[in-house]
DNA sequence: TTGCTAAAACTAATACCATTAGTTATAATG
DNA sequence: CATTATAACTAATGGTATTAGTTTTAGCAA
């Protein structure tokens, strides 16, 4: 108890991401993290710089993680296959993560740079797997801009359980991968 | 001046939605809402229950306003044709109107059945579009969730810049509908 | 025209929030 | 064992939403 808990920069990221996912981003606040590790409000300033870098480095970690867990589930595989796996990662990672991922998000549009690099890091990466159809700089583009928009339309209106019906979401994505990828190979 | 200066729920809506479009949602607070309007803050209450109300009153006129402009964006437009001129027309709406574009999703977890339902609305709309098609009932429920999933999501990416890039979004847009179609025709 | 009343403005106050300044206690190092 | 840097603390500032209680006024009735 008392002076020196113990606490640093990670202890405090940690919590951040805890309550995000548990509650939502909203939650994560200045207060809530005080109590969450038992000191008052001024003392995470000597290991945060404010709330919004909290925010900020969530997003980083978000990322990254994002990015790992969709590497490892391709492996080598490649072409429909790859497609299948990275997107299950990533919806999944959504469902697991959903305070995490929000935070991602939220901090795109302040274009810090680390973001954007980070994010940059998926979209090389879908790209990469891309390559196998042989389609021209512009097209990947637009692909993978497709993609995107379904993941993280998909993730965030499932998030949000705006989808309602009892048809289960799993196979809609399957249904909506398979119907953008058909369409890729008639195109 | 001073007091009755004309004030009443639209009004006070009404200049929330205007906030929220040239700032962002998060600008709209009642202190300036108050601002805006030339009360004070506690004034406001005469008019609306909450800051929660408000967004809850901008979340229903946005998706009732996104709507009207996809309904006579078709006519009686159907098919392929029909879904462009749809999308075109969300994916247009969000951009002049980001704020309250957000509004309408922000409001869609707190799973207000108003908001519900204005949102249903959207999705018979598209489901009746995709009549002409001759899907069964759970192809049908697969393709809306996935134009919605491309077109919420196309449209939020878009607003928090995360495209980078300088390929026109409005050509990848066409792309990405043209093989989600196309791959539709096939399946 | 005058007086009443409901509504809409106001001020004051409460309870939260993030953040800064200044102080005290402690853990580790010489 | 003394010093020092660090990490906790308290106190204070200025922001937020909201409630309570008060004053003002617009419009209607007599």
């Amino acid at each position: 108890m008392s002076p020196r808990s113990g606490l640093n920069q990670q202890t405090v990221i940690k919590a951040a991401i805890e309550i995000a996912n548990q509650e939502n981003l909203q939650a994560v606040t200045i207060a809530s993290l005080a109590k969450k590790l038992n000191v008052r409000s001024p003392s995470l300033y000597n290991h945060i710089d404010s709330l919004n870098s909290v925010f900020h480095h969530m997003a980083i970690y978000g990322l990254e993680e994002l990015y790992d867990t969709m590497i490892s589930s391709t492996q080598d595989q490649l072409g429909d296959e790859a497609i299948h796996s990275l997107s299950k990662a990533y919806i999944y990672f959504v469902r697991q993560h959903p305070g995490l991922y929000e935070a991602t998000f939220i901090a795109l549009k302040q274009g810090d740079s680390n973001i954007k690099y980070a994010a940059d890091k998926i979209v090389r990466f879908v790209l990469k797997k891309l390559e196998s159809y042989n389609f021209t700089y512009q097209e990947g583009i637009h692909i993978v801009r497709g993609l995107r928009s379904i993941l993280h339309g998909f993730a965030t209106i499932e998030q949000k359980e705006g989808f309602g019906i009892d048809i289960p979401t799993d196979e809609s994505l399957t249904y909506i991968l398979d119907t953008f990828l058909l369409g890729l190979k008639k195109g």
